[in-house]
DNA sequence: GGACTTACTTTTGGTGCGAAACAATTGCTG
DNA sequence: CAGCAATTGTTTCGCACCAAAAGTAAGTCC
């Protein structure tokens, strides 16, 4: 057994679900992982006794004594050898490539950005592995690259389609693979995100979840039994045409009262421009908004409005346990919460379950951190599902 | 309780999915079974052994002979003995309740209705059993029982709450049970129809599907995984607060713009007569909207636009492979399908896989014989879960 | 009538699980 | 300190389920 490489998979279901509930929560003992997977305890050694042997689980000393001075034989707790493997995630935008190398947990243990001045498949190809170079200097023991690009991926390996890049059926993934003879996924951003989501952060362990983003574009993605749901459209500019309010307001971007022309930042940037003349930030209409500016401030209600209204339909709709908010546009939650949250109720029935609604400012390193689970998930534990 | 007291043993998972494939979809041979659901051909003989000495299976003979000259050993197709057992099924509206007789297969075999002239739970369960009595000398051999019912039902046995009969909290599968001495199941009629639809109608082997009526009220289902995604607020007037256009008429039962004022019966019947003075019936308005009638076209093209759009949008985030249309009010579809496949086509993304939009007028009969097959799922087949 | 084809059955072996007995390690009690 | 209770983890056993392979049955084709 070589320890490092990819000498893991593949696991049985047993063992992927053990794997990971202790990858995502903690350390955790055999007793304590039977309880929540709702198996019996002999199973419980059988399940682990492969994964130890494997190296990717270890029993660690009992890190919990404070104050735990209870009866009996004291719990043996089982966590992953967090850093036998390092994991690289690239998020690759027009002008710039966000790099995280993160361990085993997805904890981000170092950041490297890069600017990029082409769109050539293979120099870009080059300047991740220019990258990947760079950050395996510190971290040498890496298991694999996890890259998220905006546009349509195939068999988490080719890019289909990206409009921003210009790119056709560009086989990123063996690019990469050529350059840096590590393993690669290659998945769409959200896609990623969704999953790294799912897997780690807000969706953990639930059932129906769904992930709004907010950024340049708008981003779903939905997440049923566990399972993220593809679609055809996914990334190629659904949001234009979801009509939110068919008497809002119209942007280049989008429909009229379309999601994209009423939340996307550039939409609220443009609809600024367009009243006042003045060309502001994001973060400067938000600050002009909360400080009472009525222009600004109509825009950005108006836009809270209609995210609640999004928001009410999907939880009518779908019904899931939790909605989690991504990406560089929710700091409207921040001034406008208030009114996302009235107009939720307004669209929802008063008995039913509220909205599990969770925000979350996404940088692009966080990005890039979904690409580097989705490689996690891939590589290591072997779910390569469509 | 999740033990069915009926006759039939408890099936395990696999005998429950060979006997649901077989009931749902005629008489099938076991290759042919083994092939729809991935098993083995052994596996097939081992599940199908214990349903045929149970009696709920039998050999018949070859059946499908035109044409069909294959070589080879012939198949043994095998079916459900349709006639071995009888289901009730009631629907219970304000003034009547519908009853039907269905075979193990949910076809209809007879009809019986009677008015409702009292709503004391006592009484109306006098109905009820006096219906099964009748509906009993011509089909001696009744299994069991489905009641549905509008409003709010818990643990498919206790009516919690319903509006229209003013019940709230009452036994109505123990008094029926006592009445009949058959097992009585009772569930929302809306939860019924869409579990019958997701069995033997336009749901049948789906994994994401949606079931959407109109007629008196709106009511939702969502089928995920198969299972029936239950919710707080289902039967209570939830389609009261879906804003499909915030612009749209306001009526007595909903709000401004709801799915409630824009497509209901009741509320399409109050938009004419408030425009027009004239009192119609939804049939009368309908044809006077296909005549040219400018007051009724409004409101039906306006109603067929809000169809669309709630279409559209449950199609984006739930992303079903189906979408069924029933109840009363689809009738809106002959007159205005056009205009609701425009609306559809708006609010979608062209690359969006097609919506698989399906319509079904349905009846009270229908309802009640949603009811009838809900009692088979349970009593036959014992998948009663929450 | 023999070769072939298809349907089904039987046998065998493997997997994954729970139940129960067993071993290990601690705290508590007298 | 011995004994006991409590708790965790291990081993063994049997069950339920399944697939693969080999065997049997029942027909068609030439």
């Amino acid at each position: 057994m070589t320890e490092g490489t990819a000498g893991w998979l593949p696991l049985s279901a047993g063992e992927r679900s053990v794997a990971i509930d202790v990858l995502v929560h903690g350390p955790l003992s055999r007793t304590e992982l039977a309880r929540r997977l709702g198996l019996s305890a002999g199973s419980l050694t059988r399940l682990t006794k492969p994964l130890i042997e494997s190296g990717l689980l270890v029993e660690v000393p009992e890190a919990d004594a404070p104050a735990e001075s209870r009866q009996g034989r004291p719990s043996q707790p089982l966590d992953v050898v967090a850093d036998s493997g390092f994991f690289l995630g690239f998020k690759i935008t027009e002008d710039m490539v966000y790099g995280v190398v993160t361990t085993l947990r997805s904890h981000i243990v170092a950041r490297h950005d890069r600017p990029l001045t082409t769109h050539d498949p293979a120099e870009v190809a080059d300047v991740l592995a220019g990258m990947t170079a760079e950050l395996a200097k510190r971290h040498p023991r890496l298991a694999g690259i996890g890259i998220g690009v905006g546009g349509f991926v195939q068999d988490r390996a080719v890019v289909g389609e990206s409009p921003f890049l210009l790119w056709r059926d560009v086989p990123l993934a063996d690019l990469v693979e050529e350059r840096t003879g590590l393993p690669v996924v290659v998945e769409n951003d959200v896609a990623a995100l969704v999953e790294a989501e799912t897997w780690f952060g807000a969706g953990r362990g639930l059932d129906r979840f769904v992930v709004l983003t907010i950024g340049a574009g708008i981003g779903y993605g939905l997440v049923l039994g566990g399972k993220r749901v593809p679609f055809a459209e996914e990334d190629r500019g659904f949001g234009r045409h979801w009509i939110v309010d068919s008497s809002g307001p119209l942007t280049p971007d989008g429909r009229r009262g379309s999601a994209v022309s009423l939340l996307t930042i550039p939409s609220i940037r443009y609809q600024v421009r367009a009243a006042t003349g003045g060309d502001h930030t994001y973060e400067e209409i938000l600050a002009l908004a909360a400080a009472g500016d009525p222009m600004s401030a109509r825009v950005v209600e108006e836009a809270a409005r209609a995210l609640g209204a999004l928001v009410a339909q999907i939880s009518n709709f779908v019904m899931p346990q939790k909605i989690l908010l991504a990406g560089e546009g929710v700091g409207l939650m921040d001034v406008a919460g208030k009114t996302v949250e009235e107009t939720i109720r307004e669209h929802r029935h008063p008995l039913a379950a509220p909205v599990g609604l969770e925000t979350k400012v996404s940088d692009f390193h966080d990005w890039a951190r979904g690409a580097a689970v989705l490689a996690i998930k891939v590589l290591v534990l072997g779910s390569a599902e469509a």
